[in-house]
RNA sequence: GCGGGUGUGGUCUAGUGGCUAUGAUUCGACCUUGCCAAGGUCGUGGCCCGGGUUCAAUUCCCGGCACCCGCACCA
C-alpha cells in the first residue's frame, strides 16, 4: 500500500507520529508509538522471541544501551564506522572521500587512511566534485554514526549509545555460558534500542536515528558447523535464495544449500529456514521473501557471509534482517581489548566460538506488516480500511461490544470484558457510538474479532462473535468463549470451525 | 548533505495584508439507537517555529525545523 495511506491511518490512531513533535526544532530521525502501534510492535517482538529464541532453547539478556569507549575500540566501530567525507567549497555537497578518489583512480582506497593522506591524494589526483565539477574542498572529516555521551559529573568517561544491540551479547557470553549453558551452540538474544546518526534519515520508521532491533547472535564450534539436532526437520525446507550470480529467486532446499556449499554449513542453512518460517507468520508471502546474497563490497566490516532478508512492498525490496556469519571476530576482538580469555571447552575441545546472527529491525518488521495487511475496500455502501493483520500481531484479539447502553447489557458487557481480561486476553472494551461505527474503527487497527453482546444475550447467555475480514458472525455460548478466542488466538482453531 | 515541492483544528481541506479563518470528518456531552462508520442538539479544538517589513502578517520577505520527491549516503 502507498507509504501515504499508512502513515495517515497511523497519524489518525496515533499507532506512530513524530518523536517530540510539539516542539519545531526537534531532529528527524525518532518516533513514537501509541496504543494499538504500541501493541502490534510489542507482538512482533513476542512472536519473534517465541518462535526464534524460545522455541530453539536461546536464552535472551537484556543488555545496557550506553556502553564504554572500549566496547567499540574492539569491535571496530570506532574505526570502521565511520565514512571518511568530503564537502564540496563551491556547492556544499557531500561525498565520501574515499569513493571519489577510488572513482579517479580506478583503485582501492582504504578506508583507514588518515584524512591528511586523502586531502594530499585528492589534491594529487586534481579531484573535482562530482555535481559541479569544482576542484575546491573542504578538509575531509571523518563522520562517526555513533552518537557519543558523556557520562559522570566531569564527563570523562567516554562512552557511546550503542549502535546495534549484538555488543552486549558478545560482552555477556562468558556469563551467560557459564551459569546457563556450558555447551555449544548456545544461541544468546536481545529486543532492545540501538542508535545512528544517520546523515539523512527517510521514509518514517525505515531508517530513524534511535530504532528497535532484535538480534540473536548463535556461538557455535567451528569445527562442528554441520552437527545440527534438528537438521533434519528442515533438510527439505525449500530457502528462496537470491544468489550474487544470479538473475531471480531460486528455491533451494537447505540440503542442496550445503551440499553446494552456498553457505558455509548446516548450521546457516537451518537458520535461514527458520528465519523465512518465522517472517510467513506476519502473512509475507513466499514470493515477496528472499535472501540477498551480499557481495564482498557490500557486506559489513565484521561478516564474511551475509544473507539479507528482504521483503518486496510498496517502496521496492526492504531489509528485515541481516543475516551474517561474524566467524570469531567479536570475540577475539573483547579477548583482546579486555584481556580477558574467551575461549570455551566444546567436547574437551578448546575452541574460540564462532557466531552466526540474525540481525531484524523491529520498526521495519512494524512498517512492512502493516503495508502487508493496509486493505481499503468497499465494505456496506462505503469505502474502509481494514488492517489484515495476522491473529498473533493484532493489537486487541477482540473488541467486546454491548449493542446499546441500556437494560443491563453494558453491565452484562463489562461483565465479559472483566472476565476474559482475567483469563489473559487483550481485549478492548467499548460502549460509545454504534455498533458499526465501533465495528469500522476497530477494524482499523485490526483487531480480529468482535463480541457482541445483545438482547439475545440476557435470554440465552450467548453472544455475537464476528470476525474482521469477513464481518460474519455466529452465536457462541458465554461459557465457551474464552476456549473458542483461545482456539483463535493459538490458530488451532479456524473461525469457521468455532 | 545538495536540488525541488509542501506546511491551516486529531485527520482531510477552503481561504485571506485588517471582519468571529471555511467545510467535512474525528473527538466529548446529552437524546436517540436493536448488528456494519444511522439521526438530532450542544460543545472542544487550528494558521510549524523565530525574526523582519508594515499602522496591521496565518498571508509578503529572511532564517530554522519537519514532511514529500529526486540525488548522495546506508557500517
Amino acid at each position: 500500500m502507498p507509504k501515504e495511506e499508512i502513515n495517515n491511518l497511523a497519524l489518525r490512531r496515533a499507532l506512530y507520529y513524530p518523536a517530540a513533535e510539539i516542539y519545531s526544532n526537534s531532529p528527524s530521525g525518532f518516533w513514537e508509538f501509541a496504543d494499538a502501534g504500541e501493541k502490534i510492535r510489542r507482538k512482533i517482538v513476542d512472536l519473534w522471541r517465541k518462535e526464534l529464541v524460545e522455541k530453539e532453547g536461546f536464552m535472551e539478556i537484556f543488555g545496557a544501551q550506553i556502553l564504554p569507549e572500549d566496547v567499540f575500540k574492539a569491535s571496530g566501530h570506532l574505526a570502521s564506522f565511520s565514512d571518511p567525507i568530503v564537502q564540496c567549497k563551491k556547492c556544499n555537497s557531500l561525498h565520501r572521500a574515499d569513493v571519489l578518489i577510488a572513482d579517479k583512480t580506478r583503485g582501492v582506497v582504504p578506508e583507514s587512511l588518515a584524512t591528511s593522506e586523502l586531502d594530499a591524494l585528492i589534491r594529487k589526483h586534481g579531484i573535482e566534485c562530482p555535481k559541479c565539477k569544482g576542484k575546491e574542498f573542504h578538509e575531509v572529516k571523518k563522520f562517526n554514526m555513533m552518537m557519543k555521551v558523556d557520562i559522570g559529573a566531569t564527563g570523562n568517561q567516554v562512552s557511546y549509545l550503542r549502535p546495534e544491540t549484538c555488543q552486549s551479547i558478545f560482552l555477556d557470553f562468558k556469563r551467560v555460558y557459564r551459569t546457563m549453558a556450558n555447551s555449544l551452540p548456545l544461541g544468546i538474544a536481545q529486543a532492545g534500542s540501538s542508535f545512528r546518526n544517520e546523515i539523512a534519515p527517510r521514509n518514517t520508521l525505515l531508517r530513524q536515528r534511535e530504532f528497535g532491533q532484535m538480534e540473536i547472535e548463535i556461538f557455535f564450534n567451528p569445527h562442528r558447523i554441520n552437527e545440527i539436532e534438528n537438521f533434519s526437520e528442515v533438510e527439505n525446507f525449500k530457502l528462496n535464495l537470491f544468489l550474487l550470480k544470479e538473475k531471480g529467486v531460486k528455491k533451494i532446499s537447505c540440503k542442496e544449500a550445503v551440499e553446494k556449499k552456498l553457505v558455509s554449513g548446516k548450521l546457516i542453512a537451518y537458520c535461514l529456514a527458520r528465519v523465512q518460517e518465522f517472517y510467513k507468520k506476519l502473512n509475507i508471502s513466499e514470493e515477496k521473501m528472499r535472501f540477498r546474497q551480499l557481495g564482498n563490497d557490500e557486506r559489513a566490516f565484521y561478516a564474511a557471509e551475509t544473507w539479507d532478508f528482504e521483503v518486496e512492498t510498496d517502496l521496492g525490496w526492504i531489509e528485515l534482517m541481516a543475516c551474517n556469519y561474524r566467524t570469531d571476530y567479536d570475540l577475539k576482538g573483547h579477548a583482546k581489548q579486555s584481556r580477558q580469555e574467551m575461549i570455551v571447552t566444546d567436547n574437551n575441545e578448546k575452541v574460540l566460538p564462532h557466531v552466526f546472527e540474525l540481525s531484524a529491525g523491529i520498526d521495519r518488521a512494524f512498517y512492512v506488516a502493516l503495508d502487508l495487511a493496509f486493505r481499503k475496500e468497499k465494505r456496506g455502501p462505503e469505502e474502509r480500511v481494514f488492517l489484515d493483520l495476522p491473529v498473533r500481531i493484532a493489537p486487541y484479539i477482540a473488541g467486546i461490544f454491548p449493542l446499546v447502553k441500556k437494560d443491563g447489557l453494558l453491565e452484562k458487557a463489562t461483565g465479559i470484558f472483566r472476565q476474559l481480561n482475567s483469563y489473559d486476553f487483550d481485549v478492548l472494551f467499548e460502549e460509545k457510538a454504534s455498533i458499526g461505527k465501533r465495528y469500522a474503527k476497530t477494524d482499523e487497527i485490526g483487531v480480529p474479532f468482535a463480541i457482541t453482546i445483545d438482547y439475545d444475550t440476557m435470554k440465552d447467555n450467548t453472544v455475537t462473535l464476528r470476525e474482521r475480514n469477513s464481518m460474519q458472525q455466529k452465536r457462541v455460548k458465554i461459557d465457551s468463549l474464552a476456549e473458542a478466542l483461545w482456539h483463535l488466538k493459538t490458530g488451532k482453531k479456524s473461525f469457521e470451525k468455532i
